[in-house]
DNA sequence: ATGACTGCAAAGACTTTGCATCTTT
DNA sequence: AAAGATGCAAAGTCTTTGCAGTCAT
């Protein structure tokens, strides 16, 4: 028997903020912004969720910035930018692979491609003229 | 003044495991892995030596897979598979975008794209077969 | 001799988890 | 009433760091 699923005030107020959001958040950005809201929230009670719609494909990880995770409530193909100054992600729309390109890989290796990521390294343009100021000082 | 580099037989070893394996090591396995020939070498050390490979150059960071940093001693451009069974990192060589694309973006929105990744997840080969085990059973 | 590098252990940062309690169905 | 969801705090994992001692130049 598989588990049900109950409905939670909570948990709806925690994917309707990571949807809610471009920053593409972490844990604590998610418990920061809610805790006006829901004064008794706990940190647990989010990473307890942010897993949860991980596995039910509501949200996807984009991987750990500068030993946070970030997760991304738009789980429609689209490429990331991290700025390696701030730490900001930003979405690329344009840029997407051929979706064939997973399979050709898996024949070619042996292996089960599920998914591919295209991640941009980088400055922001924030942190590209603060970078500036310092060189002239 | 900047700071001098010293010769230490220490990081000579941590440099020449990363290189030598195909593995994409994390911290505790380079440091695992040399606890045999040097006894007396610290964790401490090892994570400091990440810290001054990646600074200089000399290898990249693939990520945190699984919980733990992995690091590429190869850095001529190339793709990586991550087994999100197993955790275990492929490379994927012929696989390499047009280095143009960083400009391009660059450009596009008004950011300083410095590199690019292109990274695969799914199932290694051997993560597939136990997959299949379980599904029989 | 100078200061770079290291070992050791403590501290830090982020995330997970056990248990009692509260909620949803 | 049953079982899922939460709050709280403790525990866990990985990484960083301070300090005294060691080693390369």
């Amino acid at each position: 028997m598989e588990r049900a699923i109950r409905y939670s005030k909570k948990r709806e107020a925690i994917l309707a903020a990571i949807r809610g959001t471009k920053c593409h958040p972490s844990a604590e950005w998610v418990y920061q912004t809610l805790k006006p809201e829901h004064p008794d929230l706990s940190l647990g009670t989010v990473y307890r969720n942010l897993v949860f719609f991980q596995e039910t494909g509501a949200i996807q990880s984009i991987g750990v910035v500068k030993g946070q995770e970030r997760f991304d409530g738009d789980t429609t193909p689209h490429s990331h930018f991290i700025c390696s100054g701030c730490g900001a992600v930003l979405d690329l729309d344009q840029l997407t692979l051929n979706k064939q390109l997973d399979e050709r890989i898996s024949d070619q290796y042996g292996i089960a491609v599920q998914r591919h990521e295209l991640i941009f390294h980088g400055l922001c343009q924030t942190c590209m003229h603060h970078n500036e100021e310092e060189i002239k000082s």
